[in-house]
DNA sequence: ACCTGAACACCGTTCAAGT
DNA sequence: ACCTGAACACCGTTCAAGT
């Protein structure tokens, strides 16, 4: 598979159209995958294709991997390197916190892929870290105590994560409403009355508008929840 | 592959053991794979399996189907005739709608694999639709009005199903709490103060109560949400 | 210690051929 | 129309062998 000729050894030239090869390391890895994530889409990130990229065997990877599953662990961490959390502390929490988890949305949004990886896997990194404290700091300004604030940060983030993996689904679909939208049109008004009254609103608005309503019930929920105690 | 002795016909005797062989069918071919699912865990439902199970290849379910995701997606609504929409109307809409919701929870978080499904499939079938319609009319009752309730529909099954997806993911790994608790254990209070504070807080909680809680917060949050306009 | 080729046990999907 | 075997182009992971 590789050449064998001492005079282009492979730390300069590869197969592969001349490019430098690297020695691997989990940064590479990790750094490669997302790449690869952004470029071609979700089906892309798979360990045969990054160790392809890396112009190696999939074996390779197992030495700073200990499977496809920290892999994606890894590469959701490092695109939330992304989310910014920090705005201007001048303005409220709320609309500060808004803006975090826009960020968070967009980042999620914007590679294919990422929100569903990230529904499956946790990141557990720094960069997960560094937002968590910063959702953490801005629930304590809104007033909530720590045991709500610690638990209304997986509310939050589940809940952006999961709209960001439906949103992401449905880009590409023919009809963008995917098969709903078809179902919903055939509902009878005697079998269920209300789907058939509210079929339009039930599939109605863009992904922005809603995030920004959803955003508001919760924050306007957590808000008024009784402290709960340690 | 399969005999070729006209004394034992397919239709009577498999190969498997004798088990008569049903013919194929759209019907069978769901409730096989929602079965291959409930026994065998989220890996054991591929065209494949589902394939072997019924004696066959393959290529035979595409007579029935489009594709895997389609196969998915009827399974996920099959599955939903479990969920429980009706409550006695005695109590209030609050406590009904509470117990639909747990009921859906526990019917993705029963069969495993069935949660994460239902995370990258949507059911539109007419589980799905009875579904939906019992809770517009609980939000009705509620005193919601049409569009709020069309879109609080949506956030309350995306919240439910993404809570039970991470619920799943969490059963059957060593520490029940996943990597996070190492992690979080490690975090220095000078880096990230309030997540060093409250680390025990972040993971604390048992499924159920996590469940409630939110429910709750999301609950007050639709009630407080003023009405949109259509 | 790091890297590799080859193999193993799987996928979903297509297609020509059968009935 | 329905079903099938075989093939195609993929997966993740393991393992013995190389350096």
């Amino acid at each position: 598979m590789r050449t064998k000729n001492p005079f282009e050894p492979r730390a300069v030239v590869s197969r592969r159209g001349g490019r430098v090869k690297k020695p691997l390391s989990l940064e590479l890895i990790v750094s490669t995958a997302l790449e690869l994530l952004r470029r071609e889409g979700s089906d892309a990130m798979s360990l045969r294709r990054v160790a392809a990229a890396l112009d190696t065997g999939p074996a390779s990877l197992y030495v700073y991997v200990d499977d496809v599953l920290e892999l994606e662990a890894l590469v959701l961490d490092r695109a939330l390197a992304g989310v910014r959390v920090t705005a201007k502390p001048t303005s409220a929490w709320r609309r500060r916190l808004t803006a975090l988890l826009e960020s968070y949305f967009q980042v999620l949004f914007g590679t294919p892929g990422l929100a569903r990886l990230a529904m499956r896997r946790i990141a557990a990194g720094p960069n997960a870290l560094r937002m968590v404290e910063a959702m953490l700091g801005l629930l304590d300004e809104a007033g909530l105590d720590g045991p709500t604030a610690a638990w209304a940060v997986d509310l939050l983030t589940l809940y952006v994560t999961a709209i960001a993996a439906e949103q992401t689904e449905r880009v590409g679909e023919l009809d963008p409403l995917g098969p709903i939208a078809a179902v919903l049109r055939t509902v009878k008004a005697t079998e269920h009355p209300r789907v058939h009254r509210l079929r339009d609103e039930l599939v109605s608005g863009c992904g922005d508008q809603r995030f920004a309503w959803a955003l508001d019930v919760l924050l306007t929920g957590l808000a008024q929840t009784p402290a709960r105690k340690r």
